[in-house]
DNA sequence: CATGAATGAGTCTTCATTCAT
DNA sequence: CATGAATGAAGACTCATTCAT
């Protein structure tokens, strides 16, 4: 599982080199099983440092996730804003997403690993992320409507709902839980269950 | 939020009244945010007490965490067991799924708090009572094939993954990070585009 | 190495029977080491048994090392008292000493095992032995002087000291360090430096 | 009983610090009876400073263990190498030995303290030690009869059993347990006996 | 008498954070 | 800016001892 964070290879400062070793030790352990020291170590600084850019592991960590969720939520909403085509659209976000996973990209899966239920503030502002992807899938939704793709009876909502479970939770399943490939079929069968559901036609 | 683990309220053994109050530390709280002292006082016990029943924090975690998932799995085990429309049985697994979670029933919220990367054991046990229940979705999907009730070219295991994932995270969600009821209409909207799906008929 | 504590295999009340599992385990193990379960246990009775006939673990340690220590000084007493030949009477003592050394009986070993320094007032009971001790073969030696059979000239307290450091040192190093037995011809060699010294006779 | 551990007062270095505040402490105390607060306190450092040189108690207690018992060796091992008259250098190891126990120098009495039962590692070094010096000591008295110093009949190892049981037994006895002064007198009668023995010259 | 469930004082150990250099 | 030596608060765990049965 190669980690690629830094994919174009840039210079970096001091602070965005601490910040990825950051990222690569919290997906590999548990927030209090890594140690700041783990992490100066691989970032390659003294221990100390860490604190010339962070005040604390705990806020180091927020920007950790924080980063991993902008890159996730803006690719997302890169799509979002050039649709013509819903059900394209939607393949392309699904086609992002799992090249997102499978690459690891900027610690993506940080965000399946760790839930950071311990820091309230933190916590509050992943619910609202989640509210603004809602709200932009479901915005989608009604698009889709509108351009008489999508039924006009769907609970745009719901529907969104659904849409981004089946990205988090069936596709990202099947990579980081089952560690497995996800293939053309079933992103095909699970666009196929999605638009045409499952049930017999009468 | 209230907790109701033993709503029967019937006699209960030192290591029941540990448990379960260690299942409530462990709802409120990260693994590491708490400390065994709180569990033992909680449980109005001293700090050794909790030694004489579980070797460690660790195990009586482990255990709580398997106490908790058992009763959820059962739930399902049940259900999938005394099919006879498929249909039907999906929405009563849906509803028993969000009793329980709206009940809090025997610690349930504990599977959407607690992820225990760090206990590889317990990590490889819950990715293989993920497989058990998705297999028994996927057979109920089959049989619901076999009654015409779904259609003949659906991917079984795809559409099973799915409806875990609206189990798990569209309801789930609602409840556990909303903080919502989940009303009849959502419901009925998720299983008419699970059914039926969202495109439109051409 | 078998423990024979209680060779005559009489009837034994509940006290005793601690005391002697009490022995073999501090036998085996620290002071420190050994917990009040494990002798409760190979003695065969509940916890706090232990504690209906001493009142803590250090009582009855002190009660183990006395024993243990009256059992050792009283094979000493004994070959002082009935001395008719001192050179015959030291060969007594040490063969004595030896036996009880390789039989382990009445758990001698103790003594070279635990060392009470936390225990001043055992300490202070140790020394007033070692002094008693010292003082009856001093008188021995002394005898020996009157009876001609040692030089006039000799430290008999000196001598009494070295006589001491033999037995404990010289032939419980070989027993309990080296884990060897004592060969005949070492106790003549060592009766035989005693006796003539080593230095070459002008 | 003042104790001289490092009475060239050199600078210190922290690690040393500690070694010799833990020698100290477990020359006053058990191993088990010493705190690591404790230890730390004595040293002028904090808790956490100790295990920055110490990886655990344990660990420092060998520490502090090796340390004095290279002491101890190293001052036998000198004068073993430049024999020239074997009665000599026995009065010289002597004296040395007298020297460091009465100077406490270098911790030389946690060797008559601790013994350390209970780390088996560390007890199978003891015993090799003591195997080393024992064949030195052995390898004295062979030298002493080539040079005719010593019978010729004398069985050597016997007779280095013995020399180490003076020093240790003997003269260890009265200083440290007894916490007496050794008088001249005293060492002569030692040596007295063992040149010439204790029995009447027929 | 005998028991063992219950207890909490006491320890080692970890690690985020500080600060002098 | 960069460092890492120093620190002590915090927490898991042990075990001698008590006492209700």
């Amino acid at each position: 599982m190669p980690v690629n964070l830094n994919y174009k290879n840039e210079e970096l400062g001091k602070k965005e080199l601490i910040l990825l070793a950051a990222i690569e030790m919290f997906l590999e352990k548990d927030y209090y099983q890594v140690t700041v020291v783990e992490i100066a170590e691989r970032a390659g600084v003294g221990k100390g440092t860490v604190y010339e850019y962070y005040s604390s592991k705990e806020v180091l960590f927020r920007e950790c996730f924080s980063y991993c969720t902008n890159s996730y939520l803006n690719s997302f909403i890169e799509h979002l804003n050039k649709t013509s085509n819903v059900k394209k659209t939607m393949r392309d976000i699904i086609n992002t997403h799992l090249q997102m996973l499978s690459e690891n990209r900027r610690g993506i899966r940080l965000l399946y690993k760790e839930r950071p239920y311990n820091f309230q503030e933190l916590q509050n502002w992943v619910i609202e992320q989640r509210q603004t992807l809602l709200a932009g899938i479901t915005e989608l939704i009604k698009e889709g409507i509108r351009l008489k793709e999508i039924r006009s009876d769907v609970d745009a909502e719901m529907a969104g709902r659904i849409f981004l479970a089946l990205n988090y939770v069936v596709l990202g399943g099947i990579i980081v839980i089952d560690e497995d490939e996800v293939r053309k079929d079933q992103i095909d069968s699970m666009l196929d269950i999605l638009w045409h559901g499952i049930g017999e036609i009468q």
